[in-house]
RNA sequence: GGAGAGGUGGGUGAGUGGCUUAAACCAAUAGUUUGCUAAACUGUCGUACGGGUCAUUCUGUACCGGGGGUUCGAAUCCCCCCCUCUCCGCCA
C-alpha cells in the first residue's frame, strides 16, 4: 500500500512510474486519493474540535456537581449531550472516508523504481546477465516428466490417487533429491547471515493483509474455513508477518532470514499449455529468503540477494539467465524484481526457478513495519524477498540437463546431502 | 470437547467512574561522577491522525485485545466477539 504522503508530495514521479506498468488514467485515480484523504483531515478537525469542546464542558460539569452548583451542571450536560449527536456523524463520516481510502489504495500497485522498464508483456523484460552453456543432449533426450518415470522417482499418478492433480509424491532418490536440495539451500543462505526459520505453513487473515496476498488475491491460496486459516503460498508470507506492528531497533538491522516450507497454491485458472510436469504444482517446496532492510540500503541489498541466488545456480551447475523485470509483468506489490530463469534442455525453455523483489515500504505500510532512527525519527522500513530457492522446476532442470545413457548424474555440491551421485 | 483465569506502554506490572497516557520497576537513552569496566545519581523516554510554526517547540483528538452500550464523563460498569494461559479429557 502506497502512503498518501507519498502521492501528496512526489505526484509526477508516483505517475510516471504507475506508467510503466501500462495503467491509464492514474491522474484521476490519485487524485480521489487525495480528496478522500482531504475530506477525511476535514471531518477529523471538525470532530475533534468538537470533541475538545465537550471535553472541557464535562469536565466543568464535574466541577459544579462538587461544587453543589447543580442547576448550572445540569445545563451543561444537556448541552453535551447535544453535541454527541453531531460528533457522532462527524465521525462516522470520517471513518466512511477512511474505509473508501483504503480501498482507493489497495487498486494502486507500487510505483516501479527508476531503473525498471516500461513495458506490459514478458518480451519487454530485459536480459541483464546470462551464465552457462546451453547443453546439447541427444536426439532421444527426454522431458523430466518421462525420466521420472522411467526412474521411478517422482509419481503423479498416486498424487492424483490421494489428493489430486498438482500434488505429486516423491519416492526413493527423488525424495532424497527433494531433502537433499531444501538442506543445500539452508546450509547455503546459513553462511550468507541468513538466520533459519521455520515458520507455521498456516496463516490468519490479518497475515494475509500484511504482505499482500489479501484482500486480493484469496483466489490463489487455500482456505481451512472452519478456522479461518490460509495456507502459505510462500514463506514469505508467514516470516514477513513475524515483523508485523513491530518497532526495530536500529542496531539490528538489516534483519535476514531464510526459511524452507512447502507453499500451496490453487493456481485457479492458471492450467493450460506448458504445465506438464514439475513446471506448475499444487504444492511445492522451497527456501525463501528475506530481508529488512533501511531504505538507503534496500537496493544494494536486492543485487545482494540475487547474486546469492546466481550463486546457487552456478554452484549446480545450471544454465541461468537473469531478468529485470518490466513494469507490467511486476507483482502489484514489487518495486523491482530480478526474475532467474533456468534453461531446461528437454523442453528447450527458460524456467523461472526465482523471483527476488524489493517492496521498499509497499509491504511495510501495511505491515507498520517501522524503526526509529538515530535522530529519533520513525520510519517505515524496506523489505524484500527472493526464493532461494524454489525445488520443483530446479529438479526437472537437473533431471533433463544431466541425463546420460548411465542415467542423472547429481551436481557434485548436492552428492554430500544425496548421499549418491547417479539416479539411475 | 469441559471448567476456570486473564488480555494495560519495548518488558514486568499497579490501577474499579472525573485529579490517569496511565504508578512503580526493568530495558533504552543523554548527562554527572569515575584510572578502566561496573556501580551510583540526575534528566529524557508511547503510537497514530490533525492544527498553528521555516524549525526546536507549542497544541487538539483518539488509543488500556476488538466491537457495541450505559453516563455530562469509562482502562474502570454492562453486552457481544476474538485471543492467550491453567486444569481435566483426547492425542502425534
Amino acid at each position: 500500500m502506497l502512503q498518501v504522503s507519498t502521492i501528496r508530495e512526489q505526484k509526477e514521479k508516483v505517475i510516471s512510474g504507475l506508467k510503466k506498468r501500462g495503467l491509464k488514467d492514474i491522474e484521476v485515480l490519485l487524485d480521489q486519493v487525495i480528496k478522500l484523504d482531504d475530506s477525511r483531515k476535514d471531518y477529523q478537525q471538525k470532530a475533534d474540535n468538537l470533541k475538545a469542546k465537550s471535553n472541557a464542558e464535562s469536565k466543568r460539569v464535574g466541577e459544579l456537581m462538587k461544587a453543589g452548583n447543580k442547576a448550572e451542571a445540569d445545563a451543561i450536560r444537556a448541552s453535551v449531550a447535544e453535541d454527541k449527536e453531531r460528533i457522532k456523524s462527524l465521525e462516522q463520516a470520517q471513518q466512511e472516508s477512511e474505509v473508501n481510502l483504503r480501498e482507493l489504495l489497495y487498486k494502486i500497485p507500487n510505483v516501479p523504481y527508476e531503473k525498471v522498464p516500461a513495458g506490459k508483456t514478458p518480451e519487454e523484460n530485459i536480459n541483464v546477465y546470462q551464465h552457462g552453456e546451453i547443453p546439447k543432449l541427444a536426439a532421444d533426450a527426454l522431458p523430466h516428466w518421462e525420466l521420472i518415470k522411467k526412474y521411478d522417482i517422482i509419481d503423479f499418478d498416486l498424487g492424483v490417487k490421494i489428493s489430486g492433480a498438482g500434488f505429486p509424491v516423491y519416492k526413493g532418490k527423488g525424495a532424497k533429491l527433494q531433502r537433499a536440495l531444501i538442506n543445500f539451500f539452508l546450509s547455503e543462505a546459513e553462511k550468507k547471515g541468513y538466520t533459519e526459520i521455520q515458520p507455521p505453513i498456516v496463516v490468519n487473515e490479518a497475515s494475509g493483509y500484511g504482505t499482500g496476498q489479501l484482500p486480493d488475491k484469496e483466489g490463489q491460496m487455500y482456505f481451512i474455513n472452519e478456522d479461518g486459516l490460509y495456507m502459505i503460498p510462500t514463506a514469505e508470507v508467514p516470516i514477513t508477518n513475524l515483523y508485523r506492528d513491530v518497532m526495530v531497533s536500529e542496531e539490528n538491522l538489516p534483519i535476514k532470514n531464510a526459511g524452507y516450507t512447502p507453499c500451496f497454491r490453487r493456481e485457479a485458472g492458471s492450467w493450460g499449455a506448458h504445465v506438464r510436469g514439475l513446471n506448475r504444482l499444487h504444492q511445492f517446496d522451497k527456501v525463501e529468503i528475506v530481508q529488512i532492510t533501511k531504505p538507503e540500503d534496500s537496493y544494494a541489498t536486492l543485487e545482494e540477494m540475487s547474486l546469492h541466488v546466481q550463486d546457487l545456480l552456478e554452484k549446480l551447475e545450471l544454465p541461468y539467465r537473469k531478468l529485470l523485470l518490466c513494469g507490467g509483468d511486476m507483482g502489484v506489490n514489487a518495486a523491482m524484481t530480478y526474475d532467474m530463469e533456468v534453461f531446461s534442455a528437454a523442453q528447450q525453455r527458460w524456467l523461472e526457478v526465482s523471483s527476488v523483489s524489493n517492496f521498499e515500504a509497499f509491504q511495510a505500510n501495511r505491515l507498520k513495519l517501522r524503526y526509529k532512527s538515530k535522530e529519533g525519527k520513525t520510519q517505515l522500513l524496506h523489505t524484500l524477498n527472493g526464493s532461494a530457492l524454489a525445488l520443483p522446476r530446479i529438479v526437472a532442470a537437473i533431471l533433463e540437463n544431466n541425463q546420460t545413457p548411465a542415467g542423472i548424474k547429481i551436481p557434485a555440491v548436492l552428492i554430500p546431502f544425496t548421499g549418491f551421485d547417479l539416479i539411475s
